[in-house]
DNA sequence: GTAGGGTTAG
């Protein structure tokens, strides 16, 4: 079957709908759309229609429905080929930039034409790789097919080559470029930045800007910095650092962190401590970066700074770093006093090493409360609940006095372990003994605690009577609890009130959905999606990462395109099976 | 009518 490239108006305007869907991210609403378009044919006879839905998937993350869509397009031209390709290169990764290859390969095999569009993919994976062989063939290809210098095209050529150190042939491309913009420069200069060539780089940013201030963007100016790598360019980068702030670009945390790493790398500390303060964005680079900085400058920071970096350090799990930091406090001669001896036990505690933690605050002349929480967190989130609750004894025996952090802490350890009666002790302690009201937090610990433990009544009952403020997520708490438990008519009645409170968590509704569906209720999982669209939350594909031997493997929900999927799967299937005899299978099952 | 390129740390 064909379909006519003419589209009628109705087409037209769900095509325009599509679009917008796309550029929202709005996986609900192209789903529905997807299915009304099979419904009447249009998907997947019709080209720009299927394309388009094939991009939708891909930008909103969901590959493995993409390229099910791709699959079955009738007759997939050269955009359809571009949709996919530049999905998987644009995720940066390099088991995505082999896809991405491979579907090339596979292009050329069914005898579809390349173009500009699949190139500047192609190039980009190229780059990922760092692979000279593609990038040489894709470059004939490009001199070949492409005929006038696509700006696009020859950026990703410019890239390739300076990732690949060939500066000689990355300002061959560069001088052959008829059109230039900001993209371009910014990668040239970065291309010279990154081989320490820092004259060349700057005399392209000379030339950038000799007709006026124009292109000057934060990709310009961070390339820029990063090529003024040791003191004597310290006064270049003051100079670099007022045109970042004339242009109102510092206040983008790229350039902050950027003029942050510049100053460190000049030895100049002081400006590069002044930069952290001042700076409005901070991100896990910007800390990163002022750690490092005080790793190379050699110049001993005060207390207070030390604890900061350290707190930082907790918060990002950034051991290493962590490390780097408690050596100069060994090298300067620091006191393990408040506040470094505590955030340093914080900081190794937090991080998952519990023998440093405990080592550093043994050795503390004095504890603050904040290192004893941290010490008993540490414990109970590492499996050590029993050690937890003995350190909360010993804190009493101190003489410190708990405060309501400490409480969480320890009525999460009885949540960890099943221990429902010392939870209920502790949660009445606290106000008993302590005077210090139980908040939000503590009586989501206790929901938990019950929940757990399988008594969904005694649960339901603790939040209706409860009198604070926020209960929505009491509500969701014990939600979960009456699915693990398979309790679904407790279950049904805790999503009715998450959506009578007006809860904006998708997860909640779907949830409720799915208890609907076990209960057999189908009219009631049709109004719970009708609700659910109606207050436009829409489902977020689930998303996690690891990195190993620093690589970053990332796996979306269905999930068909890592390389080792299977491996995981039948992984994951055997774990599953080890559990069933434990009775926490219910976890594994949703992700098998 | 649908598809594309670049930066900062370690």
């Amino acid at each position: 079957m064909n379909y006519s490239p003419v589209l009628t108006a109705k087409s037209r305007h769900l095509f325009a709908k599509l679009l917008d869907y796309t550029q929202g991210k709005n996986l609900p609403k192209g789903k529905s759309l997807h299915a009304h378009l099979l419904k009447t044919g249009v998907f997947p006879s019709c080209p720009f229609m299927s394309n388009t839905l094939v991009n939708f998937y891909a930008k909103c993350h969901l590959f493995s429905e993409a390229h099910l869509a791709f699959v079955q397009i009738s007759y997939k031209d050269t955009v359809s080929w571009n949709c996919l390709i530049n999905a998987y290169s644009q995720l940066s990764l390099r088991c995505y930039s082999l896809s991405a290859l491979e579907l090339f390969k596979q292009m050329l095999q069914h005898h579809t034409l390349p173009n500009s569009h699949t190139f500047a993919g192609i190039l980009s994976s190229a780059a990922m790789l760092e692979d000279s062989m593609i990038a040489q063939q894709a470059h004939s290809f490009v001199l070949k097919l492409v005929d006038s210098y696509d700006v696009f095209v020859y950026s990703s050529l410019l890239n390739v080559y300076c990732k690949l150190g060939d500066l000689i042939s990355g300002q061959k491309v560069f001088d052959e470029m008829a059109e230039k913009n900001s993209v371009t420069w910014a990668t040239m200069i970065s291309g010279y930045a990154s081989q320490r060539l820092t004259k060349e780089a700057f005399s392209v940013f000379r030339m950038m800007t000799a007709g006026g201030g124009e292109g000057v963007n934060e990709f310009v100016l961070t390339s820029l910095l990063s090529a003024l790598v040791s003191s004597e360019f310290v006064d270049t980068g003051k100079q670099v650092h007022s045109l970042a702030v004339k242009t109102g670009l510092l206040s983008i945390v790229s350039v902050g962190n950027a003029v942050l790493t510049m100053y460190a790398k000049c030895d100049s500390l002081d400006d590069a401590v002044q930069a952290f303060e001042l700076a409005i964005a901070k991100n896990s680079i910007t800390w990163s970066a002022m750690i490092t900085g005080y790793a190379q400058g050699g110049i001993a920071p005060n207390e207070l700074t030390i604890a900061s970096v350290l707190k930082a350090c907790s918060s990002l799990s950034a051991l290493e770093q962590g490390k780097q930091v408690h050596a100069h406090v060994v090298k300067n001669g620091f006191s393990l006093e408040v506040p470094i001896g505590s955030s340093l036990s914080t900081m190794y505690a937090k991080c998952g090493s519990l023998d440093d933690g405990n080592l550093i605050f043994t050795r503390m002349p004095a504890r603050d409360v904040a290192s004893w929480n941290a010490m008993i967190s540490g414990l109970s989130q590492n499996g050590l609940g029993i050690k937890a609750l003995e350190l909360f004894e010993e804190m009493q025996l101190e003489g410190a006095r708990p405060d309501y952090v400490t409480f969480v802490n320890i009525l999460s350890a009885c949540s960890h372990m099943g221990l429902v009666d010392r939870g209920w002790e502790y949660f009445k302690l606290m106000s008993d003994k302590f005077g210090e009201a139980p908040r939000i937090e503590h009586h989501a610990c206790m929901v938990d605690i019950l929940g757990r433990a399988g008594k969904l009544y005694e649960a339901t009952e603790f939040i209706e009577s409860a009198t604070i403020e926020h209960g929505l997520c009491l509500w969701r708490i014990l939600l979960s609890a009456c699915r693990n438990h398979r309790n679904y008519e407790l279950g049904a009645y805790a999503g009715e009130k998450l959506m009578e409170l007006g809860s904006q968590e998708s997860s909640a509704y779907v949830l409720l959905s799915s208890i609907y569906t076990a209960l057999g209720r189908l009219h009631d999982v049709e109004r719970v999606r009708r609700i659910m669209n109606l207050r436009g939350i829409s489902k977020e594909p689930g998303c996690s990462w690891i990195e190993l031997k620093s690589q970053v493997h990332v796996f979306v929900v269905g999930d068909q395109l890592h390389p080792q999927i299977q491996d995981v799967r039948s992984g994951l299937w055997r774990l599953s099976k080890l559990m069933k005899d434990e009775e926490c299978s219910s976890i594994l099952e949703e992700l098998v």
